[in-house]
DNA sequence: AACCGATGCTTGTATCAAGCAAGTATCTGG
DNA sequence: CCAGATACTTGCTTGATACAAGCATCGGTT
């Protein structure tokens, strides 16, 4: 019997994911992150935001990190490099290997997209209290680890390939 | 002080979204929503859910619905009729619009794929309580509310034009 | 009834993100 | 030192989307 509530439940998470991806896609379309020209699209932020907050990475593991391919991430990281905005330095240990790292400029744009997104979430949840919107981070984190465990090659050295089709 | 806690908490939810709809976007490619040769991708079943649901619609409707341009939505239904899930019908009361709707095969297919959706949702969620998954949607719903109000142009016939750009 | 601006939709065009596949350089274990 | 693996790059394709221009139709005005 608790069947048909939880069906209920699942539909309507599932159906309200399905509109808050479109509408979050709309939101980051509008939101530009452009401020003084020194505009980044969704990706580039999100990939900025990630090297600035975990330090260097290499590409690997970025494109591991956010479940990007990894030519996907190449591109989008020379965009950042030729905006002067990260520096890729050859990893000492590997010379195959580069370790990219936010430069002065890149930590100031990306500072700056913050307070912006911050603003944004602000605003958005205004009305909310203290306590929905710690538990809406929390459920919403524990969601993204199901999700990025669930995602086939998600993570990397462990359990690698499985039912990876 | 309030505010520091405050903001961390915009952080940490803008941070999971941003995240989040990278692993989401994923999670569909992933599932593909192909099944028997019948596949849909995520914008097609997304719009595909809703005229099944919400009966018939006009593109325009449609396409304020869901916060997509009207020409995406255009082609996606066209893909949708060519694949003989969806009918438009000239609506009888304005011979310029057509009023699009599911056809039989539509909702085997929408069903089909609902059924995956929501299967996949119970997947993700397996480890929750009720509880959590209630105020996981309605605050999800909620907002989703204001993400609609804010988006620009969301909003057709009431307070249309106003900060907008 | 003819006209004109508004509305509903379609189609052309451009952009961009993303994946896959193939290529290059480097590393590592034998 | 070679062979296979690994780190990344680049070429190519696909798909979603927006914007702009165009066409048909509608509704109100004269």
């Amino acid at each position: 019997m608790d069947d048909d509530a939880e069906q209920a439940e699942h539909a309507a998470i599932g159906r309200q994911v399905g509109r808050f991806i479109r509408l979050s896609e709309r939101l980051f379309a509008t939101l530009k992150w452009s401020d003084a020209g020194r505009g980044l699209e969704r990706p580039a932020y999100m990939l900025l935001s990630r090297i600035a907050v975990d330090g260097p990475f290499r590409l690997s593991a970025l494109a591991t990190d956010v479940a990007l391919d990894l030519s996907t991430v190449s591109r989008q990281v020379g965009a950042l490099e030729t905006a002067g905005l990260v520096r890729r330095a050859t990893d000492p240990t590997d010379r195959r290997a580069s370790l990219v790292e936010v430069t002065e400029l890149g930590h100031e744009v990306f500072e700056e997209n913050r307070a912006r997104w911050i603003a944004t979430w602000r605003e958005l949840l205004a009305g909310w209290t203290p306590e929905e919107r710690q538990i809406f981070a929390a459920l919403f984190t524990q969601l993204n680890q199901s999700l990025a465990e669930r995602l086939p090659s998600a993570e990397k050295g462990a359990t690698s390939e499985r039912d990876a089709r």
